[in-house]
DNA sequence: ATCGTTCATCGTAAATATACGATAGATAAG
DNA sequence: CTTATCTATCGTATATTTACGATGAACGAT
């Protein structure tokens, strides 16, 4: 099974995951990088910088609007991208939230270094 | 394919990537944030606070490891897990860096809410 | 109405990811 | 040495991911 035993934990903590997946190739983060630099952008902008075929752009574009990161307006025979500025200001705050806990107590490194 | 096309990224973009597919999980977020509380934890511990078999848990230990975010000690029949507190801090800033370049600019929404 | 452009979706192939039982290796205890 | 414990690894099944060509749908322009 490829798929984790999501039922076995938080919603919370899926919500996370699912967020960070989409930040987990390279692709959907330079996507994300073009949109914010370039201020609205057709779906072709974005396939010329980068080295992937019209259909796997589309396909990542697809997975970011899923987790609500960017949304995409129809403009004509064009669609016109854009980054969804709460919503990633949210993924924001909630892998800080994580960062935080994980970083802030004590946490000793192990003592006995044998591997 | 199920790889991404590594080679035509950075080797930065690569390891943040990396770094993030590790987080993207919630049994190794989990198990992050278990190490953190513990400090210092073996791997019999870590299994029983996971729905999860022994042998999947391990498999999650040894994807953290691989992107250094944690590392274990062999310490008799055991092995002693803890965070690598610098990887870790690294990895908090390298997100940082990513999301204040995504979110500083004005990153104006979609006018055209047509979809 | 037809044509060209733009983009999403379908179908498909191959690689990865997730999960678990079974097994093997290492060590402590007896 | 034998046994019990702990953990990594192997083998395997299944789902998902990544990628691309081909096709289809929507629209503007002619």
């Amino acid at each position: 099974m490829a798929k984790p035993k999501i039922e076995e934990f938080s919603a919370n903590e899926i919500y996370f995951a699912d967020i960070v997946k989409a930040l987990s190739h390279p692709a959907r983060v330079r996507i994300l990088k073009i949109l914010t630099e370039m201020n609205l952008c057709m779906c072709g902008e974005i396939v010329n910088q980068l080295p992937l075929a019209q259909a796997t752009v589309s396909q990542h574009l697809k997975e970011l609007k899923r987790v609500g990161l960017i949304q995409g307006d129809i403009d004509g025979p064009k669609v016109c991208y854009c980054v969804n500025p709460d919503n990633l200001f949210k993924a924001k705050k909630e892998l800080e939230n994580i960062f935080n806990q994980l970083t802030k107590k004590g946490a000793l490194s192990c003592k006995t270094k044998k591997k």
